[in-house]
DNA sequence: TTTTACAATGTATATTTTTTCAATATTTTA
DNA sequence: TAAAATATTGAAAAAATATACATTGTAAAA
């Protein structure tokens, strides 16, 4: 009992580090880190910390901190062996462009692998810090692109 | 099928206007205004549009549409920007005394934050870099504190 | 101190959510 | 248009999450 302000501590360092898809998965990590609760703690803890749980737009899902927009990346590689959804945040689609929204400072990394696919169907890329803008060429449908996209964002959809 | 669309825009205003607790209580809503589905595809829509669920902070759970901000509506009273999630690390009681640790920085604002509270029980408070002392009145018990302190600090909500 | 109230937690269970699988429907391709 | 590829969905099963209840620990009051 008396170490439930450290076990909340330490969820969050968690799930701001680490891509947690469920709470059997985080359970597993507190157990090995050396908390003893069990999974109904664990329930009680995220609802009162208000820690939500949301689909990744990888076809996964994912435990989120409040106001986790701006979530820090601890993951310093981007490229294409890391899973997407560690940086990955929505792709959208309207006219002839493509939006990808990254986590901040993943966006010049991850246009440069696209650009490096050469792809005719893409113009070209444009990146700030958390954002790629692609511009397709005329005609290209976005099922088309999603397929040249898919080795870097492995799962878009499912 | 060719609702799918319609139906996710219905969803998003439900979410948006109403407080829905389980996807249960959404799919009657739903059901009622005539859309045919089952609770599986609500799931699914649910995950696709990254609505998450989270704790409402009063016992309860709720869906929130991906802009709603969690943190905000907790932290109404609060001056910064800056979550509390973002700045706390412990908070210790003796005697008349409660001691705050907070990330290197932080102890400043957030102590302003907790004088702007000019509670009766708070006899003042001194922060250094990375820990306030707060002061209290003879005879305010812990319990009232983080009562004061509980928008401040959302983690000790209990 | 002793009593009392309340908080924290585990176990077992209930509830909710997610997914698998199969059937259709829709869209794309040829 | 017909065939092939994709997408959508429901039903049922599986998985994940939440909670009722009982127990124990902790703090406040007397």
């Amino acid at each position: 009992m008396k170490n439930k302000i450290e076990r909340i501590q330490k969820i969050k360092e968690i799930i701001s580090s680490t891509k947690i898809e469920s709470q059997g998965q985080l359970l597993d990590i507190l157990l090995e880190e050396g908390y003893d609760l069990t999974q109904a703690t664990l329930s009680r803890d995220l609802k009162r910390m208000r820690i939500a749980k949301v689909g990744d737009g990888c076809g996964g899902y994912s435990y989120i901190l409040p106001g986790q927009n701006v979530a820090k990346t601890l993951n310093t590689s981007h490229s294409s062996s890391v899973p997407a959804s560690n940086w990955f945040i929505s792709i959208d689609f309207s006219g002839q462009f493509c939006v990808i929204k990254t986590r901040p400072g993943y966006a010049g990394g991850i246009a440069l692998d696209i650009d490096a696919k050469e792809a005719d169907q893409i113009m070209g890329t444009i990146a700030g810090d958390d954002t790629i803008l692609v511009i397709l060429r005329g005609g290209v449908r976005k099922k088309e692109l999603i397929n040249i996209l898919r080795d870097i964002i492995p799962i878009i959809d499912k």
